[in-house]
This record gives structure tokens, C-alpha cells and sequence, in this order.
DNA sequence: TATGTAATGGAACGATTGGTTCATAATGTG
DNA sequence: CACATTATGAACCAATCGTTCCATTACATA
């Protein structure tokens, strides 16, 4: 039978994941992903197609394992409303992995840098990201009306792209949390205003 | 004596930039600028010595622009607080043309895309969009304390960023209106609370 | 009109880009 | 051991990148 591959698919993915990440599409060289895979350029293109479809893979992948964080945060049972989205934003935007967080996040970063230039990859950005916002909508459905949910799911969901811009400009943690209970104190007042 | 110089140099920066602005630095090509600022290779070397020097000229005109309509707004008498502030964000955000509002900031791109690629371009646009951020602090010294003006500046101004990055990936402009209306509203109920 | 200076257009530069091809090495199975 | 299959690395490709150089053109002054 044939030889089988060497390298761990997931594996290599993840370090492809980091360059994305980090330098963004277009400024990420096939020397740069090679390097950090660790794979030669021929297993690069017999695994992955080329540059683009791996980076498109590279997004799916990401908005997995967001999808996941979401679900264990703001799905679960635990916790409702507006703790369960502390919760989540504390995670995604105050990890204690200090570069990790400048990073932002590969999907805003994405979508800033292929506004005008690369319309697949822009949507397809957006579309990923779109769940993180029904997530805050879905999530809020517990405290407020539909309509109320939607407005604010949308007020927060703009403040987690202001914030991830934020960590990449390196605003110190505590303002980051200031600002977050900041933004979900207000939000609570609001609740409690319309529900008197 | 010398031949004078036929174009106008105000004139073909602003091509220039707007260029810049809507592929972000290394996506715009050489070739896009002269085609848009339409001079020959060589005019554009010798005027604007290369691509990158260019763009740090266009940066520096962004931001100078950017301060203007600060000054005319916030630092005006006219206004005070945060209807001065609300002014500026209208101005800024709900502009009537449409595709010029959507290519977002053009400061706020390059922070984003130089983050982890060029350290130097990256601090030139951070320090440009400071001084918004600061103007919010300074209009808002009127209403508030020191402190609470700092706080509420920097919760503004992360407002600012999510919103350029909404406007980037189409929001509505009701719903961007809706959403400065909020959060200008949060400020005063704020402000009400803390006098009484 | 002659002269000096600067703008101009185009050719060419070297470097780097993403992508392909091909002969070779390595591996599991029959 | 022989075969089939696949990873591998080097060489190569065309295209594009930003940049430089040079001969030519256009202009204001003397």
C-alpha cells in the first residue's frame, strides 16, 4: 500500500492558524507557512489545494473552536444572560496568554483587511462571525423582549469588535474589564428600568 | 529656469489616499497608484520618494483632516458635552455617501493591518486616532469629573472602533443610529445619576 | 532663440511572489 | 523481495512586486 502521511493534518493546520493570525492573508508568505508547518512544499499542495484554500480551511477551523467556546459559555445551563456573556467575553478577550490576545481575532482581522479587496473571503468571514451575535442575541432573548434582544445583542456585539481592535492596539487589561462591566452594567440597569 | 510641476500635489494625494483607504497598504499596488493619481512612474518617485514615505504622508494628511472636523465639532463653542460629541460621530459615521462611509477609517484599517507587521506604520496611525480619543475626553471634562471623563472617553472611543468595523461590513445606518444613540444616552442617564 | 532644469515615458532591474513539475526516497502490503 | 503509492526536495516557471535609470520632452528664463 502507499506511505502514509507523517505530519498530524490538525497539527499543521494550527500552526497555519497562528501565521493567518498574526500577519494576516496576503502578508503571509508560502515561505512563512512552510516554516512554521514544517512541511515540505509539495505535502503543502498535495494537502492542501494551495495558499487560499488553506486559508479558507484555516477560517473554518477557527470559527469551530469560537463556535465551541460559545457553546460551552453561552449555551450552556449554567449560566444565563448576561453572566453567561461576561463569562464569554472574559474568556475571549482577557486570557491570560498575554500575546495571544493582542492578536485580535483572526476573523475581524480578516474581515478589515478583505473589505474592498477579496469579496469570498470578507463573507465568508462575516458569516462565521455572524454566530458569535446570535449568540449574544439568543442569550439575551432571557432577560429582555425580542426586539430589546436584538438592539442590544447588536450594541454588544459592536463592542466586542471595538474591544478585539483594543487588545491589538494594547489597552491594558484593567480598562478591558472596566469597560466590559462598564458596558454590561448598562444593560442590567436597562433591564431593570423596563421591567419596573 | 525649470520646467513647473504640472499636477497638483494636494490633488494626487488625495487619489492617493484614497487608494490606501480602500485596499489598505500592501494590497494597493504601484501600479493602482499611478493609474488613480495619474502621474508617470517616475513623477511619482521623484515627488513622493516611494510607496511607504507616500503613505506616511497620507497618513499625515488623514489625520490632519480627521483633527479638523474634531476642531470643528467638539472643540467648537457652538457645542458642548456630549451633543458635540454625538455631532462628530454623525459626521463621521452617518455620512451620506455611501462607499465613502464604508471603507471605514482610514487610520483604524491601518492599525489593524500593520498590527503584528509593521511596528512603525502601526504606532504613526495609533498616535494620528489618538487625538480623538482624547477629544472625546476633553469635550466630556464638561460634564464629568476627571476620572469619569477618562473612563467614559476610552468606552467612547472602543465604541468608535466597533462602529468604523460595522460601517466596513455594511450595518445598517438606522441601526448604527440606533446604536450612537444608545450609548450616548447610557453616558447622560449616567451623568444624571452621578449629580443627583 | 539658446540654455538649463525638471517632468516624462519606457525599458529594465533584481527580488520575491504563489504555483508546478519531476525524479527520488521511503513506506506498507501482497 | 517486488510493487504500488505517496512524501519529499530541488529545480523551474511565469507573474508581479517596488525601484532605478536614461534618453527625451516641455518649459521658463536669459
Amino acid at each position: 500500500m502507499a506511505r502514509p502521511q507523517v505530519f498530524n493534518q490538525q497539527e499543521v493546520m494550527a500552526k497555519a492558524i497562528e501565521c493567518f493570525w498574526l500577519k494576516g492573508y496576503s502578508e503571509t508568505s508560502l515561505a512563512d507557512l512552510l516554516k512554521a508547518m514544517n512541511i515540505s512544499r509539495s505535502s503543502f499542495y498535495n494537502s492542501f489545494g494551495d495558499k487560499r484554500q488553506l486559508f479558507q480551511m484555516c477560517l473554518q477551523a477557527y470559527g469551530q473552536q469560537m463556535e465551541q467556546l460559545l457553546a460551552m459559555t453561552l449555551l450552556s445551563d449554567k449560566m444565563l444572560g448576561l453572566p453567561a456573556i461576561r463569562q464569554f467575553l472574559q474568556l475571549v478577550l482577557l486570557s491570560p496568554a498575554e500575546e495571544l490576545s493582542s492578536r485580535g481575532c483572526l476573523l475581524v482581522n480578516t474581515i478589515a483587511e478583505t473589505a474592498k479587496v477579496d469579496a469570498e473571503l470578507n463573507s465568508q468571514a462575516k458569516k462565521l462571525l455572524l454566530s458569535v451575535k446570535l449568540g449574544f442575541i439568543q442569550q439575551l432573548e432571557n432577560e429582555f423582549d425580542h426586539e430589546a434582544s436584538l438592539r442590544h445583542g447588536e450594541w454588544l456585539f459592536t463592542q466586542l469588535l471595538g474591544w478585539r481592535l483594543q487588545t491589538q492596539m494594547g489597552i491594558e487589561k484593567s480598562s478591558l474589564e472596566a469597560q466590559i462591566n462598564w458596558s454590561l452594567l448598562q444593560l442590567k440597569n436597562n433591564c431593570s428600568i423596563e421591567s419596573n
